[in-house]
RNA sequence: GGCGUCUUGGCCGAGUGGCUAGGCAGAGGUCUGCAAAACCUUGUACAGCGGUUCGAAUCCGCUAGACGCCUCCA
């Protein structure tokens, strides 16, 4: 008897809009896909959101007892810069800018995605694709969309057709538009574009002389479309029509929306059962750009050197600070914002330290199954991460209560207690320990520190408070703050 | 211009047609030589205007504002 047997979990669906039961097609398995980043620049705080959502998600379905395959890509094959049909691929341009190979810049920026990923507690996804490694699965996806009438070559190129699509299919279907609206509203091209309509987006591209990363293919040496790859690698690993795709909110239009045509026009059946689009990361209340200023980096939240923080903080905190907010509302990324999550989540981890040295009873006074249940329920709600951590924080309050001789616990109370804390805690959000370590008397520091603070002891014992007010001001002076516990005194340097 | 989302107390941030979200800050208390820390208790709310309803912050309409997408983006 798996977990998942007893938990209904509700996935707000993008493609009906609606919150519906999960139910996965394959009893016990979960097939999910998410689009990963275009590697030609350090990733971006908002795709860690976004990553992160989704590693929370896998976490509470492997937790569950589903056998999850989870499939996140890498887009390594440069595409062009905008759906006109002109320009460069970014890929390429970062090669230029920085003198170096298409694949270096891909390799570059493969390593750092995944340095911040690990720095922040992700789980690997179980396949891990690259857009290039899967070149001959999009020919052989365009040869079958072309043979099925909904697509055509020109001049080397191949683009889907999306008029002729949209007689037979809804195209806008996720997004909801229309696609009398979309012609009304597409800018006016050049006129030296190849497609029979705008609207149409590329399948295969010819490429320029100048462009390094080609393919022989039965058009032309070129390169894939971008929304080709996710259609051939979700295929490949997870089948024609599998349980969960994500991604950005800004991947709705027109990434996911194309994805679903390029199934139906090769398939004949929509890919997937549940879409879900995580919400945007926003900062100070606007949206992040490079151009404006209005960014930061991942590393530079754990450096603190950035001028929109005032300090540095642990990846733990910035993760516990995104798993406040559910995954599908905007999130202001704020100074105040993560000072607040700071002392929180400190809060949450000394709570869960001191488990082990509360006293049993012979009766509970507090329900915990009940309240076990409450954890379950608010990650089966559409995965509500914020009301888990309100939940967590009822316990912390317990825990709390129960030092203080105000609520009593059984040993087999606090046994589920100290187990479902732990599993939520640190298997399902992810967070780690990483709080600031009281003096364990192993370094030099340590060694004097302690003595500072049993020469401090004798002070007061003496009632000479105006040495023991000396030594605990002067070293918060330096950085080293005195806590005065009922166990002794313990000190922390920041 | 089109499409969509959102507007909650000092700040962040959940949620529901009638019942305490939670965190941070503030206030009161316990502890302390004093303080800090820690812990306990605790007030303040649902953008504005109409409507539906016995009852709406929660449903509908309008207004104002914010954000996102429509062009590469998670």
């Amino acid at each position: 008897m798996q977990l998942y047997q007893n938990q209904n979990i509700k996935i707000y669906n993008s493609l009906t809009g609606e919150k519906e039961q999960f139910k996965s097609i394959h009893e016990g398995s979960v097939g999910m896909y998410v689009c990963g980043p275009t590697v030609y620049s350090n990733v971006h705080l908002g795709n860690v959101r976004t990553f992160m959502s989704f590693d929370v998600i896998f976490r509470y379905l492997k937790y569950l007892g589903y056998k999850v395959r989870y499939v996140r890509n890498i887009t390594d094959a440069g595409h062009l810069e905008n759906d006109a049909d002109v320009g460069e691929d970014r890929i390429a341009k970062k090669a230029r800018l920085e003198e170096i190979e298409p694949m270096e810049v891909v390799q570059r920026y493969t390593v750092d995605f995944h340095n911040i990923l690990n720095t922040f507690n992700f789980l690997p996804p179980s396949i891990e694709p690259t857009a290039t490694g899967h070149i001959i699965e999009q020919i052989e996806l365009i040869k079958t969309i072309i043979d099925n009438g909904f697509a055509y070559e020109v001049n080397g190129s191949v683009y889907f057709d999306v008029h002729k699509y949209n007689e037979s299919n809804e195209y806008g279907i996720l997004s909801k538009r229309k696609l009398e609206d979309l012609i009304h509203n597409t800018r006016e091209l050049d006129g030296q574009s190849d497609k029979k309509n705008p609207q149409d987006f590329a399948l295969w591209k010819k490429a320029e002389p100048a462009h390094i990363m080609r393919w022989p293919s039965p058009w032309s040496d070129g390169f894939p479309g971008w929304h080709l790859e996710c259609t051939a690698m979700s295929t490949k690993y997870l089948g024609e029509h599998f349980d969960i795709h994500g991604g950005g909110m800004d991947l709705k239009f027109p990434h996911h929306e194309c994805e679903i045509a390029q199934n139906q026009a090769a398939k004949g059946k929509s890919p997937v059962n549940y879409w879900m689009h995580a919400n945007m990361l926003i900062m100070n209340g606007k949206k992040m750009a490079k151009s404006t200023g209005n960014f930061i980096l991942p590393n530079e939240i754990f450096t603190g050197d950035n001028p929109h923080i005032t300090k540095a903080f642990t990846p733990s905190v910035a993760r516990f600070f995104m798993l406040q907010a559910h995954y599908r509302s905007v999130l202001d990324f704020t100074n105040d914002g993560l000072l607040a999550a700071e002392k929180g989540y400190n809060r949450l981890m000394e709570a869960v330290k001191s488990l082990s040295e509360l006293k049993i009873s012979d009766k509970s006074s507090i329900d915990i199954n009940a309240w076990k249940q409450k954890c379950f329920e608010a990650m089966n709600d559409d995965f509500n991460s914020p009301i888990l951590i309100a939940n967590l924080f009822e316990a912390v309050k317990y825990i709390n209560q129960i030092k203080d001789g105000t609520v009593t616990i059984t040993k087999e109370d606090l046994e589920t207690l100290t187990k479902t804390i732990n599993d939520f805690t640190f298997d399902i959000l992810g967070l780690k320990d990483d709080t600031i370590q009281t003096n364990t008397g192993t370094d030099k520091l340590s060694g004097t520190v302690e003595l500072l603070i049993k020469l401090r002891q004798e002070a007061r014992a003496n009632k000479d408070f105006a040495l023991s007010d000396k030594i605990r001001d002067e070293l918060a002076e330096v950085g080293i703050k005195l806590k005065d516990g009922k166990d002794g005194t313990t000190f922390t340097t920041n």
